[in-house]
DNA sequence: ATAGGTGCAAATGTTTTGCTGTCAA
DNA sequence: TTGACAGCAAAACATTTGCACCTAT
């Protein structure tokens, strides 16, 4: 739906770098405003915009990735291999996780549906450490 | 992080039980105005607000399940049985699919981390037959 | 030089909410 | 009877966009 495949020239902007710099230094997975509120520490004009923009333009990039997890808001992952996520329903944390299929997943859907699969996402949700005792 | 055990009382008003009936009966996992259409046509004065407080009340109860897909909307499915989602990239479609890996990955992922996992979700992004021939 | 990017503010689109009256239990 | 719900409209919130200026190439 949003990913087009873009070729499109594009510029290493100041605003740009330090956002992806941002995105691959966190393992938070960041919503869009933390991330703006970090870019104000080293660029203090930069605005919520710009944000927003260079994380549509990175994610057709393919340098970062948008996470729809069900919060009211995207959230971000400079992590773009082949990974799961963890999400806390209670604390809203998301983590990473290694959790590759042995069976052909892909294949089967493919083989059982008319689809062309280009890729598939696994969410795991429940209660992380901290929430799960209380 | 939405879905509170919410063992409150609750009413079965026209409204909600024309709503559930609604998503009980398309397979097109809809967004809220198509519901909210869909329900004026068998109750004309129903408002908007009450399509999304009813959903919500719904998925808090367990009767149908919100998608966050990656659509700058929800998406609704009356299907709460454990299934996947098949989404086409071009036109939105979502269909449903049954693969339900023979590994245990809730095992896994429990015994990699410290989560207590409720469940899992797999979504399939690719292009639907009518889309992929184009 | 120029196409793409930035900042700012306004606009958009989705979802929630306050309030008053109504209805299911 | 009464507390949950409905309708309506306003508000809230995340995200996008128009415009004038700027800058990476």
């Amino acid at each position: 739906m949003k990913n087009e495949n873009s070729n499109q020239p594009y510029y290493l902007t100041r605003q740009r770098l330090h956002i992806l710099e941002i995105l691959k230094n966190t393992k938070i997975h960041p919503p869009v405003e933390w991330i703006y509120h970090q870019a104000r520490k080293e660029i203090p004009h930069i605005s919520l915009g710009t944000v927003y923009r260079n994380l549509n333009r990175l994610n057709q990039l393919g340098l970062v990735q948008r996470l729809s997890l069900g919060f009211p808001f995207d959230r971000w992952d400079g992590d773009t291999s082949p990974h799961s996520h963890l999400i806390c329903k209670k604390c809203g944390k998301v983590l990473d996780i290694n959790v590759q299929p042995k069976e052909d997943l892909v294949g089967q859907v493919e083989r059982k549906t008319k689809f062309k699969v280009e890729n598939f996402k696994i969410d795991f949700h429940g209660f992380c450490s901290d929430c799960k005792a209380k």
